[in-house]
RNA sequence: GGAGGGGUGCCUGAGUGGUUAAAAGGGGCGGACUGUAAAUCCGUUGACUAUGUCUACGUUGGUUCGAAUCCAACCCCCUCCA
């Protein structure tokens, strides 16, 4: 490619959203000439979208921020076949009432991202149930099936992978790419949609879209994917510590939210900033070019953009705050994770291993004996030694609250009612 | 429908009558070192009213002093044949 034309695809390519593209040159060309409409599916298999929706999400959000209209499809149909690519196994079925209910959570996630309306570039939001559920098996088949030939169908590889490692597929998943093929072309028709975007595990069900609108309304569409985001030590992100980083607040808080990026690798740093800040890159270069435990502050900065884009700017600089008063001023900050047990009950006192347990820091007492003799528990900042230490109101600071930690970075505050 | 192979802890995977709550690795959690990083090293990794008890190797029964291991039936998966 000579030079790039639009805003759209040079800051995507400076940023490093860019995996693969169908035809860059060209689409480079149309989104200097005019708006275009592009879509990125979610399905709904979880009450949350994670970490690994979030460089798709922000990809919408530059289409957005360059001129663009972005729409957000809610896969309530797909999400009934279930989408095989990338995974050994079938995915569970949910049913109705769950899909509805996960697509109205993840709904949320995007009202931080983009701006809703109907005109000009902002976002709509469309639902591929809507003309999912309506096909008729007959004139489906001839009309679309009739443009995929099975011998293609088993070279992709959410197919290929699957049948190679000997796994069931189902002819339920089977159909998933023929459907998600479905969808452009009907967003093609229905709101002039010439672009999906998608993780790079998409590229063959977009394929799939583009062909088809091609063989069946002779329109050109364009494809184009972001690369797997892996810690630059080789995990995926987002599969830490305690399972998936959510995007809701209710299922992963701001503050832990902050933490998962303050404790950002420092290879990432660089590379995050540009994918989950819109920090201008003049400002990444600068951060990204302190060294050693001055990237520290580059990793705080990363947090506090990248929890104000989502949680918004209130709560992130709570915790923020929340993460200083704890990891540099040593105090006890009332913004921890608190937890409220009752008076009577702490008078009684309760045994180090079962407090840990009450206050979630632990999934069983076994688990919190074997803690507190690894010496990783801490009662108000004093080690542990003994798992049958009793806790009680004599604990209680002079802020009102007993600060129990499980190893150096979870705490969580009791409030005795 | 027929023949064969297989189902073990979060995952991979060893174990074919007893010191097996089950090797090894991965992952998780904790500790040390640091910078709330990475790498490395060490510990730990079924539960409970805790030096004991209970539950666990697809399910249910059986043999045995004793079963993940042997037997029977059933369920599920894979391969080949029809």
């Amino acid at each position: 490619m000579t030079k790039i034309k639009s805003d759209f695809i040079k800051t995507i390519t400076e940023r490093g959203y860019l995996h693969q593209c169908t035809d860059l040159t060209d689409l480079d060309h149309k989104a200097s000439q005019g708006m275009i409409t592009a879509y990125v599916g979610y399905d709904a298999t979880a009450d949350s979208l994670h970490i690994g929706n979030l460089v798709s999400i922000m990809m919408l959000h530059w289409l957005q921020n360059t001129g663009h209209k972005p729409i957000v499809l809610m896969g309530g149909g797909t999400t009934k076949v279930g989408d095989p690519s990338g995974r050994d196994e079938t995915r569970k079925l949910l049913n109705d009432e769950q899909i509805n209910k996960n697509i109205e959570n993840i709904k949320q996630t995007f009202s931080q991202f983009l701006k809703f309306g109907k005109e000009d570039n902002l976002a709509i939001t469309v639902n591929n149930q809507d003309w999912l559920d309506a096909l008729e098996y007959i004139p489906f088949l001839r009309e679309v099936g009739q443009h995929f030939t099975i011998n293609r169908m088993l070279s992709f590889d959410s197919v290929k992978l699957r049948l190679e490692r000997e796994q069931p597929l189902t002819f339920l998943e089977f159909n998933y790419m023929i459907l998600q093929a479905f969808d452009f072309l009907e967003l093609s028709k229905r709101y002039d949609c010439n672009l999906q975007m998608g993780g790079s595990d998409q590229w063959g069900n977009i394929i799939n879209g583009i062909e088809l609108a091609r063989r069946i309304e002779n329109v050109t569409l364009y494809g184009l994917t972001t690369p797997l985001i892996t810690t630059s030590s080789g995990s995926k992100m987002g599969k830490t510590a305690s399972g998936a980083i959510w995007l809701n607040s209710e299922k992963y808080s701001a503050y832990d939210y902050w933490q998962f990026w303050r404790n950002t690798e420092d290879n990432d740093v660089e590379r995050f900033l540009k994918l989950f800040t819109t920090l201008p890159l003049e400002e990444i270069a600068k951060l990204s070019a302190l060294a050693g435990s001055e990237i520290n502050e580059a990793k705080k900065v990363l947090a506090t953009e990248a929890t104000s884009l989502l949680h918004g700017h209130v709560a992130s600089e709570t915790a923020a705050n929340t993460s200083a008063k704890t990891f540099e001023l040593n105090e006890t900050s009332e913004n921890l994770p608190t937890i409220q047990i009752s008076k009577s009950e702490l008078k009684e006192t309760i045994s180090a291993f079962s407090l840990l347990t009450k206050c979630g820091l632990t999934k069983s007492n076994s688990e919190a004996r074997r803690l507190i003799i690894g010496k990783g528990c801490r009662i108000n900042d004093v080690t542990i030694e003994d798992e049958m230490t009793k806790i009680g109101l004599n604990e209680v600071d002079e802020k009102g609250f007993i600060k129990v930690s499980a190893g150096k970075k979870r705490h969580v505050l009791i409030q005795p009612i």
